[in-house]
DNA sequence: AATTCGGCCAACCGCCAGCGT
DNA sequence: CACGCTGGCGGTTGGCCGAAT
């Protein structure tokens, strides 16, 4: 019988969206908060269908989202987490406030991807690329059983299917749940962020992190010592009056939009 | 200066799950 | 149970921009 579309894409706007737009929706959620994203553009006045205003509002517009690239210590959780949860970017950004799994999505693809692989250890698996390669000259059918399970449950499975493995990420993670994000072994993880010339953390460190805002979050909840946490206190107390970065996603049903601006 | 190339990222597309009827 | 609607997710794409030639 064939879906109908998510909206009526005859004579909508497409691409990317003009700073009027952005202001009409920015002022449409503030002051009515999320509801229907259906009915979002026709209230909101837009040309545009629903879902690409939610999209504009999840990756762009909400205010506690943070801007720039990922620090190092972002870096390593997302590395770590994807070694538990694979491509679920949405579970991995729930557990860091103010990012996107869009963005993370797309840092992923183009930089920890590169960096992982610079190191010899495989993005898909995890797992160093030498014993990558030999179980990829095995017989298909020994490889292919367990990649399936990973897509299907990878938060267990991909554990245990690496129980008499190498991983080294999934060897050090076996004993952590995925909420209690867990870290991979510390020296490794300097060595991905710091030694890759792409990495963020070169020449342009400084100024970068003056992009960051970590104010008042406890790393080490996430298992990330605090110590490693370049200081940037003076960022954050310029921060810290109109930063909403780190709030549980979840708490945005409630906000007072209002006072935001 | 002009052109080509490659990296990056915002946005789109299609699919799926959950929910209500 | 079947169906339709909506929101959410992950993969992919297209265009912009800076670097290289």
């Amino acid at each position: 019988m064939g879906r109908q579309p998510c909206c009526d894409k005859v004579g909508l706007k497409k691409g990317p969206w003009s700073a009027d737009e952005d202001r009409k929706l920015m002022n449409f959620i503030l002051t009515h908060g999320q509801c229907c994203w259906r009915a979002v553009p026709k209230l909101a006045g837009l040309l545009r269908c629903g879902k690409s205003c939610r999209l504009r509002w999840t990756n762009y517009l909400r205010p506690d989202l943070k801007r720039g690239l990922l620090s190092d210590h972002e870096e390593k959780m997302v590395i770590d987490l994807h070694s538990q949860l694979g491509n679920r970017w949405s579970k991995i950004a729930s557990h860091l406030p103010g990012r996107t799994d869009n963005e993370i999505k797309n840092h992923w693809n183009t930089h920890i991807k590169k960096k992982l692989r610079k190191m010899g250890i495989d993005p898909l698996t995890h797992k160093p690329l030498s014993i990558v390669e030999q179980e990829e000259e095995k017989p298909l059918k020994k490889l292919q059983k367990p990649m399936e399970q990973t897509a299907e449950e990878p938060t267990n499975d991909c554990l245990t299917k690496d129980s008499n493995s190498k991983n080294m990420f999934m060897a050090m993670n076996l004993e952590y749940g995925v909420e209690e994000v867990p870290t991979i072994d510390p020296e490794c993880l300097e060595l991905i962020c710091n030694n890759s010339p792409t990495s963020s953390s070169s020449s342009n460190e400084s100024s970068i992190l003056k992009d960051f805002q970590f104010p008042d979050f406890d790393w080490s909840d996430y298992g990330i010592d605090n110590n490693n946490h370049h200081n940037n206190n003076g960022v954050d107390n310029i921060m810290e009056n109109n930063v909403m970065s780190l709030w549980d996603v979840d708490d945005f049903s409630s906000w007072d939009l209002c006072n935001i601006i």
